[in-house]
DNA sequence: CAATTAAAGTGTTATGATAACACTTTAATT
DNA sequence: AATTAAAGTGTTATCATAACACTTTAATTG
């Protein structure tokens, strides 16, 4: 089987690899993404999820994180492989491989950096996103199945809130991302029965109601139960 | 941003694509998985996925197609893309970006063509899994850990067996699958209560004690309640 | 400043799923 | 005919979840 490598390799093809990154952040009502604005053709002005080539000595995960930090001026965001889309006539200029990723960000720390991404990029609700160019809608219609396996099973919602927020806060998040609805007493009990938030002091403030406790999410709990063979579920 | 995107591949660089398969068997003791022997070097002698490059005009799922049928000699095989695998030093010999699928086959259909993978393909039971040549048993590990999760979501675990089956050798796998044991009554509750298997009149047939029926997975029954939304769990 | 508002936060019960385990049945072998 | 070994069933206790009503609290309002 290697010879058959080795006879290929001789032959070595020219393929352009590149990395798209879905970027999703939860502004307070809206699950949204980050989508740009083609400038060029083809597909001028469609939509587009944000990527670039990846260079000849460079790691693909590190090549995204590059990306996203021009793109959000942050550094150490959530960040998962999806799978790779590599279809023969997915790019009408040449056959590119593009490796995608979805990450989570607190939209409140978006803060991009004056660069070429700066101008075109915008916030996104998940339900109006239609048409992209290239395959794009598809890569974001995966990532969003992926991140909706994912937050019921891993307690990665949380990054896409402040370090500190509120049940009410958590459960909108929920509901928006899964399209559903919870009872408020039961997603309560079941939340704060897992023992992965912290209560703090402080207050929700400015607010005509009553006002709600903060909590933050205990990351150190996590690591530890997950030893322990804890399984977060919902 | 497309800008970028032009600049660069104007520089476009030299990438070979392949595709890995990590293909699983169950002969009814063991969950297994085909290997083969690398004759040359770089890792002579280690075990190694089965793969191969990818053609200049050639989508990588049909690559995949043809190697699985190069190695087993079928057609229509249970198979999803994992993810990509591209580190920069993961081959000796150059920059290889790998598409790593996994596959899932009814071992007893194994038949491979007198080709050059024949000799070398060997069935190897999950646990003695250990070395691989290049990062390949990290992509092992990781079509075991989605093979795992997939198993308990979907009814895949059917792919796995003869097209006729006891109710007692599916729990077999299920629980080889999975490193579980399953209690009896519980188990055939469930799993009948689904209505996703059809019983056969035939049973099972010499051995020494009460025959078991055979049972057939039911694939329009599940398409249809798919669309009924219902979720197939454990 | 008492009444009102709106959401925070809690308690109670019915229902259903699961785990545990004992039991009966059946064909082949001895 | 007795024995064996696994097939196959039934019963109960326990726990998780869903549904829903209720109390509490700070801010706003008239």
């Amino acid at each position: 089987m290697y010879e058959k490598e080795r006879a290929k390799s001789s032959t070595h093809f020219t393929f352009g690899i590149s990395v798209d990154c879905v970027v999703f952040g939860f502004d307070g009502s809206d699950v949204k993404v980050l989508v740009i604005k083609r400038g060029t053709e083809p597909f001028k002005d469609f939509s587009a999820i944000p990527g670039d080539l990846v260079h000849e000595q460079e790691d693909p995960l590190d090549a995204t994180k590059r990306v996203l930090n021009e793109l959000t001026g942050l550094k150490n965001i959530y960040l998962e492989q999806l799978k790779a889309f590599a279809g023969v006539n997915r790019h009408p200029l040449g056959r590119v491989v593009t490796i995608a990723y979805y990450s989570l960000i607190k939209i409140d720390d978006y803060n991009p950096k004056p660069s070429s991404w700066a101008t075109d990029a915008t916030w996104t609700s998940i339900q109006d996103i239609k048409e992209m160019a290239f395959d794009h809608f598809e890569i974001f219609s995966s990532a969003l199945n992926r991140l909706q396996e994912r937050v019921r099973r891993r307690p990665i919602g949380f990054e896409l809130l402040p370090e500190e927020f509120t049940l009410a806060q958590l459960q909108d998040l929920y509901e928006k991302l899964l399209n559903q609805t919870f009872d408020k007493a039961n997603f309560r009990k079941k939340i704060l029965g897992m023992d992965l938030l912290i209560p703090l002091e402080k207050m929700q403030k400015a607010v005509r109601h009553r006002p709600a406790r903060m909590y933050r999410f205990d990351s150190e709990r996590y690591a530890d139960l997950t030893k322990r063979n804890f399984h977060f579920e919902l």
